[in-house]
DNA sequence: GGTTCTAGAACC
DNA sequence: GGTTCTAGAACC
């Protein structure tokens, strides 16, 4: 009948009680023998409860049996008159039954669920969720503003290359008229020097001055990467 | 005694309880009037409460009284031993006072707090919340995607921009060239044609050809909005 | 961990 | 709104 000592001493106590033959008329266990009675609810929490524990109160005790997980067993409603006035009181649990005494151990006592932690830890999670989403949101309101600027750039970027490539396609258009004006004139001068043997625009060897060359040089004009 | 059909029907069975001088002997008025004393607390369950209300049970009636705001008034302890095993309950309601029935309707049962509803809501707030910054987070996610897009886009039109001004500029400088070239070419035909008085490049009225014109003007070249 | 007062929740 | 069982919270 020893118990490990890692039993509390509510569950000894009442382990006792419900054994002991001395009381049996105020507790007992049940005829299954896997919950127990309370016979006379008034005379068991003054006579007997004193003499266990600190007090002579039925809600005490019942506020134990509870914080170690006893649950009261309903009395079935036979279809009769209630008979006796206040029927036994009955409670029950998994691992308090009569001759496994080493069950006791299993029973634990519910923790206080370290509620005012519990509680606080809520709290502050609520707080820091809506802290986050208040940051997150100020932070997305941010980025809209850069967004819309960046866009706003984007547009001026693009109407300015696209005025530069017209301006770039006149200028070249220019720039053919021009030599073409040029081949055109320096035609004439040939025409006219063919007198006199005095060439203005041509090289000795007949090609064009080297710095008309890049005019038709695409890669320098309009390089690939910029098309 | 008559009381308003507003007050509940456990306030006034509890005032005539403890206004009826036949069980002033188990429950009964304090000395002051503002509190009400349970002399007996066993024979008052099983001999009084039944015949007011569907029960005997002491605890019932104490659920009730908390229900409706009494507080249950701590016995001074004396440092006397302890007389009496069971001393008297003592309950007190700051409405509930001798004489004064008129203030009963002031005391309210405390409402449920529609605790099911207020459960389902904050599981639901915190349901919509996590929804919420979760939505929040990942159209930012597809924003900030947006952004660096832009950005390089935006870094790519740069460079255009500023290829393409090179560009303009060197079309520029050549364009002045080819004129300059031009003029040139044309002052030594003039050399020539001044003995055979007939121009080539000059207009009758000596101004520069019509569609040399754009060449120099800045308004068609390069509109001041662009550069 | 034990005792007490009060409240929550389910059911009626 | 009333009754019952169980749990929260404060205090020891």
């Amino acid at each position: 009948m020893k118990h490990s000592s890692s039993v509390p001493a509510f569950l000894t106590k009442l382990w006792t009680l419900v054994e002991d033959a001395d009381t049996s008329e105020l507790i007992c266990w049940s005829q299954e023998g896997n919950s127990f009675l309370v016979l006379d609810e008034q005379r068991f929490a003054k006579e007997i409860l004193p003499k266990f524990f600190k007090h002579n109160n039925m809600a005490s005790f019942i506020r134990q049996l509870n914080m170690y997980g006893f649950r009261k067993v309903m009395q079935i409603d036979t279809g009769m008159v209630k008979q006796e006035r206040d029927g036994p009181v009955e409670f029950q649990h998994p691992y308090f039954k009569h001759g496994q005494d080493d069950l006791l151990e299993n029973i634990k006592r519910k923790v206080s669920n370290s509620r005012p932690e519990d509680s606080k830890l809520r709290q502050e999670d609520l707080t820091k969720i809506l802290a986050t989403v208040q940051s997150v949101h100020s932070k997305q309101e941010s980025i809209d503003a850069r967004l819309a600027t960046l866009k706003r750039e984007n547009e001026g970027l693009w109407r300015e290359i696209s005025d530069l490539r017209q301006k770039h396609s006149h200028q070249q258009q220019l720039i053919k008229k021009l030599i073409q004006f040029i081949v055109t004139l320096v035609q004439n001068n040939r025409i006219l020097n063919l007198k006199r043997k005095r060439p203005i625009l041509m090289n000795s060897n007949g090609k064009k001055p080297k710095y008309i060359h890049p005019v038709y040089d695409d890669k320098v004009c309009v390089p690939p990467e910029c098309v």
